[in-house]
Parts: C-alpha cells; sequence; structure tokens
DNA sequence: GTGAAAGCGCTAACAT
DNA sequence: ATGTTAGCGCTTTCAC
C-alpha cells in the first residue's frame, strides 16, 4: 500500500537548484516567470512523475473547489437527471461534486451536512427529506457564510436561494385541465405534506376546484411515499371508494404509472372511467399507455441553474443574490386525460 | 465571504490549558487519556463550534476517504442505481463519493482521472466510455498503487478487479430464447464493441446462432450509441431489410422501447411479426406494451459490491485480492417475445 | 496521562 | 524574476 515516495515541489526546486516558491508559480502560470524557467519547471514536474497536491493547497487557501450535493435518492429519473446537470457545470468550472443520500431520512440528513461541512465544501446543493421538520442543522455552515442553495424540496430561508417550479400553479393547471375534461371527483395522491413540492401541488389542486366552485370531499387525498408500491395501493384505496372518483392526479409519474396499471387491471378504463394525471416528464409516461398527460419538469435545467448559481455565489459573481428562482413547467397532456375529442 | 476565523484544536487547548497534543487525542478516543480530560475537551469543543479540518488531517496521514466514481453517463436507470448502491456502502463505511462523468468522452475521461488523481482519492471504480481505446490514463494511478476497479464496461488489467455479469452468456440466453420462439432472422442492435459489454453480447449472439447450426446475416447487425433516438433509426433501418427479421436481441432497454414503439407506428405487430428482447430491466420494460422481454441486470448490487471491494482493498482487507467478480443475471420473460403459448 | 516539537506540501507576503 | 519565510491545522514520536 505504501508509494515509493511523493515528489513535491521542493523536490523539483533542489533538482533545478531554484527554490520552491519559483517551483509554485512556474506550475501554474504565474504572471513574471521566465518562459524558459516556467518550461524546465514543467519539464522536470513531467518527468519526475510530480503530482499536485490538493489538500496542501486546500489547507493553505481554504478552498476546496468541491461542491456538496445532498438528496433524498439519486436513482429516480428526475434527481439523476438533476445531478447530471449539476456535474455537467461543475466540470466546466473545475469543481468536484461530492454526493450523498438521505434516504428520505432526516436523521441522515442531519449526518450528511456534517460530513460536508467537515470536508469544507465550498458550497451545498440540497433538496430536503420527507421528513425533515426544521433546517437548523444548516445553521453551522450557514454562519460561516457557506452557500446554500436549495433545489425541488426547499425551504424558506432568508439566507439561501431556493430553485424551484411553481407547484402551486402546476397543481392548478394538472387540477384545472381534469376538470375541463369533465372530472367532478379527483383525487389526489401526494407526498408528505412537509414538503413545498407536495404541499403547494395540493394547493393548486385547490385553488383549482374552488375557482370553479367545487366542493372537495378530503376523502380523496391520500398522502404517501410516491413509490411504485405505494401508487398500487393507493390504487387499491382508490377503488374501494363510493362513488368512485372520475379523475387522479398524482405528483409523481411513478405513481402515476403504478395507478393506472392497477386500474387497467381491474378493468377500469382509463381515461374514459378514470382520467389520470402524473408529475415529472419521466420517460416512462410516454410508454405507458394511455400515455400519460403529466407537468414536464426541467430536471437537467435546474441542475444545471442551482450549480452555477451556487458557484457564482461562492465566488461573489454578479447575479447571486436572489431569493428564489423559479423555472418554467408546462402541462403536456396526452391520452390518460382526455375525454374530449 | 469571509467567515468569523475557525476555531482549532489549539484554541481548546488554550481555554483548556492543556496541549494540543491531548486535544487532538481526546477528540478521537485516543486510548490511555483520562475520561474526565476527555470529556472536557468534547465539551468545549463542542460548546466553541469546534470544527475537525479534514484536509490538515489528509494532509497529515494521506488519506482521504473518498472513492472516485468515474462513468459514462449518470442519468440513466441502471447507473444510477449503481450509484445509490455505491453510495450506500461508502457512507456505511465512512467514505465520501467524488463523481464524475466522461459524457462517453476518452479525452473527458482522462481529465476525469488526472482530477481524481490529484484528488488523492483513495480509490477508483470506473465504467468505460464508449471510445476509449486503451487504459494507460490509469498508470499514474496503478503506479502509486492506487487500487482502480472496474464494473460494467471493463478493461483486462492484472492489477484490477472488474465487477460483471456474463454478458456473453447473456447474449447466449437472450438469442436463444428467439430461436425456441421460432425466429430465424434476429437482428442484434448494441453499443461501440470496443466495450466488452457489447462485444460481449454480440458474441453470445453468435455463440447461440452456431450452436444451434442457424447462418447469421451480417447486415442484421447495427452498432449505435444506443440512445432513444438511435432505437428510432435503427427501427427504421431494420423496416427497410429484406426480408424482415423476426427477432431483435437489442443491449439495452431504451433502444428495445424505441424500437418496439416504431414498428407498432409501422404496423408490425410485435411479438407476432417481431419479437424483441431487450437488456437490464429498466424500469419502462415493464410498461411498455407488449411488456419487454429482458436480461435482468443487477445495478444496485453492482454498486454495493464494487464499492465493498474497493474499499476493503484499501484497508487490505481479505477477500480483496480477485480479478473478476461475475454477478447473476437472469432472462426475464414478457410478452415482446412470445410467440408459443 | 500529557506535553513539545517536527513536519505533511503548498502558497503568498515580503524581500531582493 | 526569483528567493525567504512563515504558517494553514493536524498527528505522532519521543520525552517526561
Amino acid at each position: 500500500m505504501k508509494s515509493p515516495k511523493d515528489i513535491t515541489i521542493y523536490d523539483i526546486a533542489k533538482a533545478l537548484d531554484i527554490s520552491p516558491a519559483t517551483v509554485s508559480r512556474g506550475l501554474k502560470d504565474h504572471p513574471g516567470i521566465r518562459k524558459d524557467t516556467k518550461k524546465k519547471i514543467l519539464e522536470a514536474a513531467r518527468q519526475m512523475g510530480y503530482q499536485h497536491n490538493t489538500f496542501a493547497r486546500n489547507l493553505r487557501i481554504k478552498k476546496t473547489n468541491t461542491i456538496g450535493v445532498i438528496i433524498p435518492r439519486l436513482n429516480s429519473y428526475f434527481m439523476s437527471t438533476v445531478i447530471a446537470g449539476m456535474e455537467k457545470i461543475a466540470n466546466e468550472r473545475g469543481y468536484m461534486l461530492l454526493i450523498s443520500q438521505t434516504q428520505e431520512s432526516a436523521k441522515k440528513e442531519i449526518a450528511s451536512v456534517n460530513t460536508m461541512f467537515n470536508s469544507r465544501v465550498d458550497g451545498l446543493l440540497v433538496s430536503l427529506a420527507f421528513d425533515t421538520e426544521n433546517i437548523e442543522h444548516f445553521d453551522a455552515m450557514l454562519k460561516k457564510e457557506i452557500p446554500i442553495i436549495f433545489f425541488d424540496r426547499v425551504a424558506e430561508h432568508t439566507k439561501c436561494t431556493s430553485i424551484v417550479i411553481n407547484n402551486i400553479k402546476a397543481g392548478y393547471d394538472a387540477t384545472m385541465h381534469l376538470i375541463d375534461q369533465g372530472c367532478k371527483r379527483i383525487a389526489y395522491v401526494g407526498g408528505s405534506l412537509k414538503r413545498n413540492v407536495y404541499a403547494d401541488r395540493l394547493k393548486g389542486y385547490k385553488q383549482a376546484h374552488a375557482e370553479r366552485g367545487v366542493a372537495i370531499d378530503p376523502a380523496l387525498t391520500i398522502i404517501n411515499t410516491l413509490s411504485e408500491q405505494a401508487g398500487s395501493e393507493a390504487a387499491q384505496q382508490i377503488m374501494q371508494m363510493n362513488p368512485l372518483p372520475d379523475g387522479i392526479f398524482t405528483a409523481n409519474d411513478t405513481s402515476a404509472v403504478a395507478i393506472i396499471r392497477e386500474l387497467k387491471f381491474a378493468g377500469i378504463s382509463v381515461p374514459e372511467q378514470i382520467a389520470v394525471v402524473g408529475f415529472n416528464n419521466d420517460p416512462i409516461s410516454w410508454v405507458i399507455e394511455p400515455n400519460l398527460t403529466t407537468i414536464h419538469y426541467p430536471g437537467q435545467e435546474m441542475g444545471e441553474i442551482a450549480a452555477t448559481t451556487l458557484i457564482n455565489t461562492i465566488n461573489n459573481l454578479p447575479a447571486a443574490n436572489l431569493n428564489t428562482l423559479v423555472l418554467r413547467h408546462s402541462l403536456i397532456i396526452r391520452q390518460s386525460s382526455q375525454r374530449k375529442k
């Protein structure tokens, strides 16, 4: 396990009979170092097998060029797309990504924040776990002025930027569409109301009903984990309802697809008997039959914007001091909700 | 951007009127430090807001507790599942994950390796890009005895462990199944033959044909990027063939689904006219109609095993010095390939 | 059980 | 244009 021994700038300095400082400068294009000296240094470094020591540098300059990413889960289409966007930007701007999953647990989230803190990340990109109650665990970082950006599942904080879509409007759009298709009893299936995304979508659902003067039966609201399994169970629950709902708006596509499958299996026709609208525009939404009406959620773009904003903030660049950034969403109407020609 | 000032072990030492060495020891359960001293130190650390400095420590002990992950793309079901598995294990064992995407480019792969090298990761988990020709860019790390594990898209190297499934057998299983269903002209759609996974699956395809004495028309082999777009194009190409193939084996499910959609759109019935088998057991495989026959690829498990093996190697634990680890795959037969009752 | 002191490899202010 | 020097914060050997 032990390496022969690392080459340092001192070794190069000695070999070339110059000072370590000059080597350090030569290695990084410092202005005011002769061309030939620089060339000599680079050449020596290369052939001695010199490897830059990032730690020593970090220790010295107190900057890591590393961004921490804390997310509930990595393995969903939406999240992997977001991360892909973040990685792209980070890579372009010379930052590395340190990634940690909370598995939807507040406890793990706290642990992750602490690890990131100790790793001295330059900034944090966070989407909150289902059951996170407050965001005090970020206080230590904020006190040190380490910028934190929340995305998707966000928290209100005067010092942090949030990047979201307008979930209220999206919920409103989805629900209004169902109402326009003639639905009178629309079920809502969503995740924990502690999280803005689900609370807001429910709000939009209510707004749409209110605006059209349609009463809401509270029994039609189901809160679950939005997993495939949970979707199937929700479908069972819905099919027990009497009278049967004639529309379902659910807060992700995984759930929507699971529900449609159960309904079809039970011989209930979609959209004729029950119209369904999902959320995210996951690839499965255009594979399921009938194709799923859903809200397009720009994941890659959200990742890119989050990373860009964070890096700009870290470097005190302009356009950094925003409170909230709202991306555009759109309702994609497909067959699963269309009852009218 | 400037923090008030970090608390160090010296500050704690001064406050408690003891030495920094004692503080350092107290902070980490060093045997041979009095219980009450330790308690005093921990208490002071807590209330002074002490934050451990990982860099200084790394610099000192030359270990980072960080694992580098280099992959083609993050945003596929398979890869995000793998990463989720890795993160789980890394987290449990106190390691962090540094992730980088090559976007299928060898050039970016080389850059990533260098960054990881400079970041002094303790080990590397790698799945190769489409067009990587050789693996010399890993030599510097290997020379320093930094362990590297390849998974999925691997390369032969005496010093590295590879984690794979038996792609030849998987390709054989898929093809043999199609032959058993009565297919006589089976097309193969796969990715770059520079990568073991695609070359091996093609090999299996050929083996199955050879074993049954069925001749192969080379015109039936299509090499592309396996994207959705590429899948649609492959379908177009296949539909031009005369005579039409009666079976398609394609190396991922994204491609398979795109192909099925095109075929259906063109009025070709699946599986009656053309039977289709995919690869990966992506969620879309059981949503598409007809449900897709595919090879189950244990992504999460592969990620967990890769991470476990790497961490064991880093720590010189037993069972670490393996050359190749082969995980179990299985053929999942669904409707897209079933012609017989 | 605790302390003194020497570095880990690099950078940057200051000097030349 | 280059050199000197003083740390960054921590660990650890060797003393006591």
